[in-house]
DNA sequence: CTGATCACG
DNA sequence: ACGTACGTGATCAGA
């Protein structure tokens, strides 16, 4: 684009004037220096680059756009000389002439702030110029620079309109237009033509007009529009004024009422370009590579994607040039001896690596295409991995599942990169191989040596920490159980989807019939929040004060909103009705039923996907199976035992609540589940001041909404809406339970504090979590942080919890020679699907190793039970 | 492709 | 004076 339009105004200019363009062009002897507004395009760059920040939390978005840009500047311009010009803090000449002058300029925001001195020592350690001074503008010294050199072609790249009064014969203005991308080039040759005013003639029209953004009154009532024709007329601000007499009565009064503001607005607009600056432009040259300290600021801002190549420097890297096999014998007979390599997949091609070599097998899909289908591979898969040989790979699990496919039971190690990025950051998302390729420059189809470079990186900074225990001891074999779980799979009763979708289907006939019927009559989509929103909110006129609005200022329809309306209006209650089947048949019935080929669903259980460390659930998600309603639970009737097999399940009871405990020390809890007592009873008693025995169930259902908030990091907002209570009772609330939970309160406040110093919270196990939120200075992105930072280590360390389980039930059915297998985990339960006469010992085996996962200050407890299907085992 | 909604722990 | 519970995934509507 860039190229495209810099190309046609060249073109323009030849046509135009080619003699005098020619030579400028072709001078040899012109060299090119570069002018930057610093500030200017580094607040482009904040607004185009989408906000990034370093795994610490140090906004990175402006620099990245900004480094980004300038490489581009010194590609394509090959400058001689660069130098980037910054404003001070300090008030300039301007400030103190006009005491308003940018007095309405919003103040940068703080993530650009902190940004500011990260860029200008990077621009010293790649060794290009900055230049500023007290009581300059960048504006002004960009402009005495572009005044100074004589034999050099200059580039001025702002995204401020001001300079362009500087454009002259050897002094051209790149603009940016949004974002950094579209720039504008202005010459001497074509300003005129562009602007429709010389460049002189800028300042004119700014005193005139104002400005804004600078707060510059100029004349009242006179816009760009007018401007431009009075300066049409008579050149400048001073030709005006002299012939006042020529103009209509309106533009008259105007001027004349104005005429101390525009004469002052004209000094303000003129850039100065006499600053007194020592720089000569030999201090402006630069070299390349850029200097060695460069790429390490860069590697600390984490870019990685710049390192590398011409600019900052080559890193001892070979350069390859992948092989795309055509025949799998010689590739057979080559790795016959090695102990190591890289593996990766995609559709396309699956891509080994070993020696520093990439090799391309190409996969076909049908007759048609060159390369090679899937089970051609066998061979080689089987040699490569073989035991005594090491694969780096991402995603194992679909590895092995892929593997499986073509009857190969992987023998040798295969480290998975993937889960090693995920534990040196949950945060990450770019875990894929394409990824790797492209964080570390590889050609972008040298998928494996991508895996080999991320694994080797990895490693150099997990090798002996706590992340890699994890990753060996806990992940890397769960994995497999993972495998085997989506493997084996979950059975369901094909008979029961069409029972369920015919009542369901009745049920939404009969109640949107109702619906249409209360509703005057004419069918809409209740499907469409915003068409259901129009009938209750405007055809019927519900009242909608008080209510929940969404972000585009529609009122919103959800439960809670319609729960209030059904106490007064039976529509309502029925759509709530209507909701609840909805969701029932399309998600749960017509949304499972296709996956269960066989009578079997498999879920895809990720493993990397959370920042807490817990597992998700896809493809169909089967840990968000409905409970609550009875409605929706008889659903998880479609979940069975296999033919003469029981479902034995557990799930963990508070394990949460009681790592708040564990890690809390707090007394009163530890001593409430030390004493087996109900805990939400023993809050409840503690917060209400009661006796035990005088807690109502609504007390204590209180109290059990109180418990969970604090494992969320409680608010009293959030914990108002809950309860259905003021915020201010709900605050007492709070008070009271940590005035009970003194320990708690010092658990949590040590949480953030921790996070804030060291930027991440951990678990049990020393599972990570970075919370760059916390150094945000937006107050709620701020508290966001704040309970994540309370909420994580019990999460996280529940999730930890029961992934030792997993590998312990795993580890235990085999042992014990049972036939049991694990089929599902939601969380804090787990499901083993077990024949008959195994049931008993399986259960207890299951309990056992729940229970003895880990030592805790509280007893652990898992609740087993078990019936045919996952609706009786609860 | 995003937002609204709602299912779970 | 703000806008808030923590962690997920699927479906649908409507740009």
């Amino acid at each position: 684009m860039i190229c495209g339009e810099i190309a046609s105004d060249f073109s323009d200019i030849l046509a135009k004037n080619s003699k005098a363009c020619y030579n400028n062009f072709m001078d040899e002897k012109l060299k090119t220096f570069i002018l930057i507004d610093g500030n200017s395009l580094l607040n482009r760059a904040f607004y185009a680059v989408s906000l990034m920040t370093t795994k610490d939390g140090l906004p990175t978005n402006g620099i990245f756009g900004f480094v980004k840009l300038i490489l581009k500047i010194i590609e394509e311009k090959k400058p001689t000389y660069f130098a980037v010009a910054f404003d001070l803090h300090a008030p300039t000449f301007r400030h103190k002439m006009y005491s308003g002058y940018k007095a309405t300029r919003k103040p940068m925001p703080e993530e650009l702030v902190v940004q500011v001195p990260v860029l200008k020592d990077l621009l010293k350690a790649m060794g290009l110029k900055t230049v500023e001074l007290e009581g300059y503008e960048a504006d002004d010294i960009i402009g005495t620079l572009s005044r100074r050199f004589d034999g050099v072609e200059t580039y001025i790249y702002t995204g401020d309109r001001d300079a362009y009064q500087l454009v002259k014969e050897h002094v051209n203005v790149c603009f940016t237009r949004r974002g950094v991308s579209d720039i504008d080039l202005l010459t001497a040759e074509n300003f005129y033509e562009k602007v429709g005013l010389e460049p002189w003639q800028i300042i004119e029209e700014k005193s005139l007009m104002g400005d804004s953004s600078d707060n510059i009154p100029g004349v009242r009532g006179i816009g760009p529009k007018s401007a431009l024709q009075l300066l049409r007329e008579y050149k400048s601000l001073d030709g005006v004024y002299r012939n006042l007499n020529e103009l209509p009565p309106s533009l008259f009064q105007k001027l004349v009422s104005n005429e101390r503001a525009a004469r002052l607005s004209h000094i303000l607009a003129k850039i100065d370009t006499n600053v007194p600056i020592k720089l000569e432009k030999e201090e402006c040259t630069f070299t390349l590579p850029f200097r060695e300290e460069a790429r390490s600021i860069l590697l600390r801002l984490e870019f990685r994607s710049l390192v590398g190549g011409a600019y900052f420097g080559e890193v001892s890297r070979p350069t390859v040039t992948p092989t795309v096999c055509t025949e799998l014998e010689s590739l057979l007979a080559a790795v016959q001896n090695i102990t190591s390599f890289a593996f990766a997949a995609d559709k396309k091609a699956c891509h080994v690596a070993f020696d520093g070599k990439e090799f391309i097998l190409p996969i076909r899909e049908s007759f048609l295409d060159n390369g090679f289908f899937f089970h051609d591979f066998a061979p080689l898969f089987s040699a490569l991995f073989a035991e005594g040989k090491t694969a780096y790979a991402t995603d194992v699990k679909t590895l092995l599942h892929r593997l499986s496919e073509i009857n190969i039971a992987p023998k040798g190690v295969i480290e998975d990169v993937s889960l090693l990025r995920y534990l040196s950051d949950s945060n990450q998302r770019a875990l894929t191989a394409e990824d790797f390729a492209k964080d570390f420059d590889l050609p972008p189809e040298c998928l494996a040596l991508g895996v080999q470079y991320a694994y080797n990186d990895a490693m150099k900074s997990l090798k002996g920490t706590e992340e890699e225990k994890l990753y060996r001891e806990l992940e890397l074999p769960l994995e497999r159980v993972l495998y085997e779980m989506e493997r084996v799979g979950v059975r369901v009763d094909m008979e029961k989807f069409p029972e369920f979708s015919d009542k369901f289907n009745a049920q939404l006939k009969e109640l949107s019939e109702e619906i249409f019927e209360l509703a005057g009559g004419t069918p809409f989509n209740l499907n469409s929040p915003f068409q259901l929103s129009e009938v209750l909110f405007e055809k019927l006129g519900f009242s909608a004060q008080g209510f929940k609005k969404n972000i585009r200022g529609g009122y919103s329809t959800s439960a809670e909103v319609l729960e209030k309306l059904a106490e007064e209006h039976e529509i309502a209650r029925l759509i709530l009705r209507y909701r609840e089947v909805q969701k029932l048949q399309s998600t749960y019935i017509d949304g499972i039923r296709p996956l269960a080929v066989g009578g079997i669903v498999h879920t895809t259980y990720n493993q990397t996907m959370t920042t807490t460390g817990r597992l998700s659930s896809t493809n169909p998600n089967l840990q968000n199976i409905p409970v609550r309603t009875e409605m929706g639970h008889e659903l998880r009737k479609l979940f069975i035992a296999r033919e003469g097999n029981l479902f034995v399940d557990a799930d963990y009871s508070q394990i949460e609540l009681r790592l708040l405990a564990h890690f809390s020390g707090c007394k009163a809890l530890i001593k409430a589940y030390n004493d087996g007592e109900d805990i939400h009873a023993a809050t409840a008693a503690r917060v209400f001041n009661l006796a035990l025995k005088d807690v109502t169930p609504a007390l204590r259902r209180r109290a059990k909404t109180i418990n969970f908030g604090i494992i969320y990091g409680m608010s009293a907002f959030g914990l108002a809406k809950d309860l259905g209570c003021s915020t201010s009772e709900a605050q007492e609330y709070i008070t009271k339970y940590f005035a009970s939970h003194p320990e708690v309160k010092e658990y949590m406040d040590a949480n953030v504090r921790a996070a804030k110093e060291q930027g991440y919270v951990t678990t049990i196990l020393g599972r990570k979590r970075f919370i760059p939120e916390l150094k945000s200075p937006n107050y709620s992105v701020r508290g966001f942080g704040e309970r994540a930072a309370m909420n994580m280590p019990l999460q996280g360390s529940a999730a930890d919890i029961i992934k030792i389980s997993m590998l312990r039930v795993a580890e235990r059915l085999a042992r014990d020679g049972l036939k049991t297998q694990m089929v599902l985990q939601v969380h804090d339960e787990l499901v083993l699907d077990a024949p008959l006469a195994e049931a008993e010992r399986a259960a207890k085996a299951l309990k056992e190793e729940m229970e003895n996962a880990v030592k805790l200050s509280v007893p652990l407890i898992a609740e087993v039970s078990t019936g045919k299907s996952w609706y009786d085992a609860k």
